[in-house]
DNA sequence: CGAGTGATTGACTTAGATCAATGACCGTGG
DNA sequence: CCACGGTCATTGATCTAAGTCAATCACTCG
């Protein structure tokens, strides 16, 4: 079940009742919580691939608002038919709650390095978490910019940081993959 | 069935067998990741109340180590006994999911909040989601030091961030009250 | 009554944000 | 086929908010 939403406008509001799950096919939607003074409080932003207000599926009425920040399209997994499957379908079941299960994981170090307060450090706890099997390479998922934002750095103090590590050889570089090199990995 | 821990000692280690769910009843503990080199990286760091490497229930070997910070005790949920739940019982599956999906929309919505660079604003979107059913007061959690930590922040430059919004009219304190007063909230 | 911790404020420093400019690359429309 | 607008990658200069260090006061607990 697809659904195309014009830049700004709303997918779903605070109160209305609960439809499902929504699936970020294109574009990003993002979740505001706008108080009694009318200032918006961002919960999230889904971009393509996400997945929007989980916690809706065992709520009657939404708690937050639904804005599509550029032009984008949704896909919604009915609730009914959700729960409907969690209560007959054990496997769907464990797939659904170790995805939600795996989300959490992923959550928690990404905020755990934003206690990280240096630059340099953030972008080793992420390289070493995101290591491949060999322990050393990491592609990069996106452009750099998508990076620094995912670090929560601006893009200048990121490639700052790249180009300082890089000098001080500790990485190297190659397009889109990044090589740990320091002498500890040897 | 519970465990104490002393100060440093190991709950688990990667590459064991997975045991199934903690919680920690009391203490810290933290799960890091070792790289090849040696070089350890926080993926999350447990207090009391919280659960403990969720994702491990769905997988056959732990992924990172659990070393207690402090003095700990730990309440463990035995996999098989909860995966025979989750085939067994709707409810309960139900239940859990529903857990783990408001965990994901509370860490979606802190990393949320640490994308925001100004302390000013990042207290106000804390406060704005966390004011109560009023819209208007928010009772803290614990101390001001954990509200700095929960919040990204030095606890020196949180108690002057509250100074600043108090002398600005924009919010009043009463003991672990704040409440929100800017001429907005009438 | 000290020892330990939280709350608070002052002084100083700095890492990173911000503003700005440049070159490379890419798709596209004439 | 090429000029043009757009975005990314990169680097320089500058500024400032927040981190760090330090000191004080209030409390609580054994």
């Amino acid at each position: 079940m697809e659904r195309k939403l014009a830049p700004g406008h709303t997918l779903f509001r605070a109160g209305a009742k609960t439809a499902g799950l929504y699936q970020v096919i294109s574009g990003t939607v993002r979740l505001l919580r706008t108080d009694r003074s009318g200032r918006e409080a961002v919960l999230q932003v889904a971009s393509a691939g996400e997945t929007l207000a989980e916690a809706s599926l065992f709520s009657a009425t939404y708690h937050c608002d639904a804005v599509a920040t550029t032009a984008a399209s949704v896909h919604l997994y009915p609730k009914a038919i959700l729960l409907a499957e969690l209560q007959r379908d054990p496997t769907f079941t464990r797939a659904f709650a170790a995805m939600l299960a795996h989300q959490v994981m992923s959550l928690r170090t990404r905020l755990e390095r934003r206690n990280i307060r240096s630059a340099r450090d953030r972008v080793l706890h992420f390289l070493a978490i995101n290591a491949g099997v060999d322990g050393r390479t990491v592609a990069l998922p996106g452009t750099l910019k998508e990076f620094a934002a995912e670090l929560g750095l601006s893009h200048e103090a990121l490639y700052r940081t790249l180009a300082r590590l890089t000098a001080d050889g500790e990485i190297e570089r190659t397009g889109g993959v990044i090589k740990l090199t320091g002498r500890r990995y040897d």
